[in-house]
DNA sequence: ACGGCAGCTTGGAATCGTTCTAAATCGGAT
DNA sequence: ATCCGATTTAGAACGATTCCAAGCTGCCGT
């Protein structure tokens, strides 16, 4: 390509942006892990599947990184710890309130289209309400 | 005590019953643990704090056993296992379907009075249902 | 461009709940 | 009493996650 073009600067990938306005210095990691989680619509991860496709996809980063950054992003919003009984954590990309299946054979877990929560009930004195989970365990189908 | 009574044999423990017709031996580590739990009303715990309530107690008890059983009493249906999101895994005496309070900076678990769960979604294909899960979990109040 | 420094990354050790193992012991039918 | 399979147990092993200390790297001011 030639050199003398005025090098009209990429338009910053959105992701640098969303890092750098979440407090988060975008560094080449973040930057990788943040195209592969927020790229493509709404994903559900392991700490341990993200840093397995990160290596796949020829991304150098370390499993004590790819950890730090899940956190980091969950604390400036960019992500949703699940808190569903797991042999491992999870992170979903939708930040909004909705609930789950966890296959509890495949260890899958997806959103669940809608389901109506009735009204709740008041937390016990002294506490707050701070997140309601609703997971559907499945099992493969004895068929 | 005179050994001169003819023994009325002290009617036999509900416990050791409900071992046998659950096709576990009552062991005295079962029965011991078995009180514990099934005696007074429902109750939440966790394996060490079970265990610990059992050293406590003068009971001899190795924290393998600890797990043992509950995995026994589980599968039995004598406890069920919660599926909530802990760093330690919680076994209610409830086994009939409720959902939970979780308090995620004291780590309690208790019930919740009562929710209504709205018409379940079909479960994906060649999955079925296995439980489902409501949890609320709870903070401090930052008073 | 350059230096400096806080923030970031990293391999490896450490932690923690839980499970596994192999050997000793126990319960209960014979 | 004896025997055999179930149970218990201490300690090792395990897997996910966190911690640590050392080395890099963005980024800011110059």
């Amino acid at each position: 390509m030639t050199a003398a073009q005025p090098e009209p600067p990429a338009p910053p990938a959105p992701s640098a942006q969303r890092l750098r306005q979440a407090g988060l210095r975008p560094t080449c990691q973040r930057l990788a892990l943040a195209e592969l989680l927020l790229r493509h619509g709404h994903r559900h991860v392991t700490a341990e599947a993200l840093a397995r496709e990160a290596v796949e996809a020829g991304i150098e980063v370390s499993l004590a990184t790819v950890y730090n950054t899940l956190h980091r992003f969950t604390a400036a919003g960019l992500l949703r710890k699940v808190a569903v009984a797991s042999e491992r954590a999870w992170f979903d990309t939708n930040t909004q309130p909705h609930h789950h299946f966890f296959d509890t054979v495949r260890q899958q877990l997806t959103d669940i289209p809608t389901v109506a929560v009735g009204t709740l009930p008041r937390p016990p004195a002294g506490t707050r309400i701070q997140g309601v989970e609703l997971v559907i365990q499945l099992a493969p189908d004895e068929a």
